[in-house]
DNA sequence: ATATGCATGTCGCAC
DNA sequence: GTGCGACGTGCATAT
């Protein structure tokens, strides 16, 4: 079984038999975790000293570091990946050494006693993806305005109209206005009405023809019979075509492309 | 021996077994680490799918979780502290679910194999200190006026003036009121312009000269220009220099030096 | 290479 | 609780 290439696990080891073991993981570039008493010291662009305690040590195969105490999301100490370690067995220490080039810092890790040290060869190609938050579905439409319908022209978005913001204000092919109402989940009936006085707001002000549509992954139950009650439109789109379409070209300044005030 | 309590490690256990220890784990509060399989799902701000692979969940004692790939400093999904957690045994399938309330989210991690499961009890009391922030710059300063500048006399710190906080506040050899703006890294234009700010809003209040001083290890690139356009100045101060005034008396209660109003 | 903006940012502190 | 700024922020991208 090629489990026992995968992971190798020893409890309460000698501080020898764990420095070894920490040194083949190390050239092999295999995970390793590393439970045990010991003290870090970082230095480089800042300083810090954690005094002695029980913590977690993990190395990755990218040559990312981690120290983590026993409370609290963050590490206490780190070190990104790309860094170079050492290994140094003393008197009754492993010293543990990652020093990253640029900028310059180190981080020493010094154990006085290991609880657990293990060596993992970890196979993972499972595939990330984050959908999009509203604002992401906003600017996805701003960048691809087709993916609200064909001949779509975007003129401002956040726009502020009294009740609130309109998310994406823009023409349609005809040159007919349109105010976009984006919604990152099934929509109900309390985002027809947004909508709804959205639009009368607008057409308060300039007595013009104006289209509602609002865009949003799915409709609720009788949120249907609402919108069209009330002249409205629905276009389905995904938080996920969103966040596609922003990974080919993330970081438009859509602040430069219309201007806040009209 | 005791170690026994402290730490509790399976290989490759069956899934059920694998269940039986996490679930016990959480409800004594011990730290928890499982090597397996995985898929993992996040709804909340946003939403984020992983496909399956081989991963490190970690899940500490105050209720926080990550989720570590064998690759990257940052975890690919966590959840902070203070997280319900929930295991479920299905066939095939061990779930860890985590759930925030506020903002609600969750994290369910599927487990579909089982490499290693770790029960830890960790014993971590000691201090962490970190050198050389900005605010032990502001310290320095106040401990050792002299950093900024012979004969400079500090009032008060961390002063609200409205667009926000004055660093250091004081005054210099002749008198002259002297508003000081820190920053820890190479300042850049943003701090000019607070700085900017800052002396505006004082000088509205109180018709006095003032000179503005901008305290960083450097200056970016243009900043020099503008600061010299808008009358303010520039004394370079590295933060290490600051640490060590620091350490020469470290716990000095400045909050009692200088009463808030004033 | 540096500069700019975003993040499931997190965290701490003041109001 | 809510808001605001700092962070060894990290990260991705445009310049």
């Amino acid at each position: 079984m090629q489990k026992q290439n995968k992971l190798k696990v020893l409890t309460n080891p000698r501080l020898t038999e764990a420095a070894a073991i920490i040194e083949k993981a190390l050239a092999q570039r295999r995970t390793i975790i590393v439970v045990g008493e010991c003290k870090v010291l970082y230095s480089g662009r800042a300083k810090s000293t954690l005094e002695p305690g029980e913590r977690i040590l993990i190395i990755k195969e990218d040559g990312s570091l981690l120290v983590h105490r026993p409370i609290g999301y963050e590490p206490v100490n780190w070190q990104p990946s790309g860094s170079v370690f050492h290994v140094q067995t003393k008197a009754d220490v492993v010293e543990v050494h990652a020093v990253r080039q640029k900028p310059r810092e180190n981080v020493r890790v010094l154990f006085y006693e290991v609880f657990m040290v293990s060596a993992l060869s970890l196979n993972d190609s499972g595939e990330f993806s984050l959908y999009a938050s509203e604002k992401e579905m906003h600017r996805a439409i701003l960048r691809k305005p087709s993916l609200l319908e064909e001949g779509f022209t975007p003129i401002s978005y956040e726009k502020k109209v009294e009740p609130g913001f309109v998310d994406v204000y823009g023409v349609d092919k005809d040159g007919k206005l349109v105010v976009v109402e984006v919604k990152r989940k099934t929509a109900g009936k309390e985002a027809v009405l947004q909508l709804a006085r959205y639009i009368d707001a607008i057409k308060a002000k300039a007595d013009r023809e104006l289209r509602g549509v609002l865009v949003a992954p799915g409709l609720g139950k009788d949120v249907q019979r609402l919108l069209v009650t009330l002249g409205l439109e629905f276009k389905a789109l995904d938080p996920k075509k969103c966040a596609k379409v922003l990974k080919k070209d993330q970081n438009a300044k859509l602040e430069t492309f219309f201007e806040e005030g009209k």
